[in-house]
DNA sequence: CATTTTCAATTACAAGCGTAATCTGTAATT
DNA sequence: AATTACAGATTACGCTTGTAATTGAAAATG
């Protein structure tokens, strides 16, 4: 079961920091969005539904913490993206940005190092 | 008004070649789906309504070809997939990718060549 | 123990989406 | 002119999502 993007920034707040309370998390939502406390504890149980998180009780409330893993989380999103847009390469996509003047000093120099790196531990 | 996954697919016919007539395009996704030519015709109709692509007639039917760039949407779903998982930035993304061994021989020499030419006509 | 408080669970509801059947208008055919 | 065929338009319908109010149950308090 794919999680939504309102579900994601659910997910979001408990990869910072596990585990949390909904009241936790409902005050650090409070922060970037207006979502009222019912809403958040709706989208917990649906993450839970989707086995994306678990709760274990403490005392009276609930700690959640996350089941799936952020990095899984952010491949899948990213491969599915990769398949539909760009034959599934990663090439690609630097292509596109780069083609649009998109890429910082920062992306190109991480970039650099990146591929440098690479070249060496391959062979 | 976003275009929905289903909806992108037929723009992808259209991207693919156009103007195409509905029957065109119901015939080309005939090949990779199992959609139904009145499904195909809702899309087409739904794409019209947000004003991505346009219908001109020809004889008794309609020519449709796009009006959103291909260029355009590829940018805007992966700006929005950078912006929501790594910060914006491009690099992190390669960087998550080669984490995962996920980037290909062909990957890694187009993207050496890129980074070069871009180091040239940088300065 | 009865009452209030506090959480979580259940239910709600409109909008968008995937999928498609049905209706309608115009063109072709008898 | 009447009938048929066909393309597009309208309507449909169940599911997920975003957003939340309401209900229910457990704990704290009088």
């Amino acid at each position: 079961m794919p999680i939504s993007d309102a579900e994601s920034v659910v997910m979001d707040v408990l990869w910072r920091k596990s585990p949390q309370s909904a009241e936790d998390v409902v005050a650090v939502l409070a922060q970037s969005t207006d979502w009222q406390e019912p809403t958040i504890k709706t989208l917990l149980n649906r993450l839970l539904k989707k086995d994306a998180i678990s709760a274990e009780r403490d005392g009276k409330r609930y700690l959640y913490r996350p089941l799936l893993k952020r990095a899984d989380y952010v491949h899948s999103e990213s491969k599915s993206l990769l398949d539909r847009l760009f034959d599934g390469r990663v090439a690609p996509l630097v292509a596109h940005f780069s083609e649009r003047r998109k890429l910082s000093k920062k992306d190109l120099a991480e970039l650099k190092r990146l591929i440098e790196e690479l070249d060496h531990d391959d062979a």
